[in-house]
DNA sequence: CAAAGAACATGAGCGTTGCTCACGTGCCTG
DNA sequence: CAGGCACGTGAGCAACGCTCATGTTCTTTG
């Protein structure tokens, strides 16, 4: 527990690295059903005797990377949470830089929403957690806190930008509330039938728009 | 499944209503003791034998009357929910009615605030949900779904006095966004710090003001 | 290039969990 | 008080997550 020169730190939830060509692309066919699964079946009914089997690989195998089936939820969710930032940062340092505030809005809003549906493991997973979820809320929230450092980033720039004055503190709280809040309407408009749900992502934006142009007027 | 005239309707996860006094009294101690479990374990780590022992109570007994664990998990969401439900309903008729509605929200969110402190229950059936998450998650809709009407009739009446234009789809639409996401943040300010937690439910009142504000006078 | 060791492969089966079922006891109506 | 219905009881079943002992393949080294 004391000494880890070796590990670079402790990121990876697997048990061992797959070190040769054959056992990474076995982890990668394991990953792979484990979401087709957890999709079509839901989290708690998948059993890992089920994902070994269709991944043609028997459980011991899988057992020898991942620790628990939770590690596969986990794994899962990471590599979701680490696209939805990438995505998000090239929009903010492209073309959206130079939209303003509501184009802004409403943009990242619909990239999140896109997000979402072209990714229907994200809310399958966190749609029936399990036994695991203290830890898979923990990533969650670690996907949720870079969010919240880049909208406090650019919340702090659009403000001294239009003249109005925004402490450090209120930006990180503003950012905190819009992304806990988008995030959370936006999951249920990809949860929503097509109507409501398309009416949500609008009032995603409106929300958040609304928010914002209070705040930033109240400072 | 076709007839059902003995039974009213399908409103209790009962499978067996206890007639006696006796077996009411152990129905009673037996979800008293998985609450007490739930919240100090969580529910995916607490087992039904755990739960008939603190009871006192043989396992066979626990299923006489529950036909599986999530119905012990569902019977306590749902009288969360109607408790929360009436709070409100007493609130919004009684001293609230004569509030401006800026008051009105702040009351609103604060009591919900309270609720949710208070029966911490509560939060932790939805922190670590389990297997039969699908209709507990329909329960949550359920008990949703009672207070996006009181708030939708609210909307109409605050909007016509205030003489502004508001359609029944409109209503409801805004009510549904502002009970899923007033919802939402105070179920993290209950899991929070105290001092973000305190933040956050100021926040939810700005927010929804903020939201309300720009869509009534959009109308 | 052979030998040694590390990484990987395999599946029978263990411990635990949710839940059943066959049988026994208490209560209550006619 | 006799019949029947509701309730009480706990050994044990099926299914699950996961282990471990043993065998195989790859990589490194003298």
């Amino acid at each position: 527990m004391a000494d880890a020169s070796a590990t670079p730190a402790e990121p990876s939830p697997l048990r061992r690295q797959p070190r040769q060509a054959r056992s990474q692309e076995r982890v990668r066919r394991i990953l792979a059903a484990a979401e087709e699964l957890f999709v079509s079946g839901g989290v708690g009914s998948t059993t890992t005797n089920a994902i070994a089997a269709k991944a043609g690989v028997p459980i011991g195998s899988l057992y020898q990377f991942f620790p628990d089936k939770g590690a596969i939820l986990r794994r899962l969710a990471q590599g979701y949470g680490e696209q939805l930032h990438e995505a998000l940062a090239a929009f903010a340092g492209g073309e959206g830089a130079a939209l303003p505030l509501e184009a802004y809005i409403t943009g990242t809003v619909a990239l999140t929403d896109r997000f979402f549906r072209d990714h229907p493991g994200y809310p399958a997973i966190f749609m029936d957690v399990q036994a695991t979820t203290a830890e898979l809320l923990a990533i969650e929230e670690e996907a949720d806190a870079r969010l919240i450092a880049d909208w406090s980033g650019t919340l702090l720039e659009r403000a001294a930008a239009e003249g109005a004055t925004l402490s450090a503190e209120d930006g990180r709280l503003i950012a905190y509330v819009l992304v806990k809040t988008i995030g959370n309407l936006l999951w249920l408009a990809a949860t929503q039938e097509p109507p409501l749900g398309t009416q949500l992502v609008r009032e995603a934006s409106e929300l958040a728009i609304a928010y914002l142009r209070r705040r930033l007027a109240a400072a």
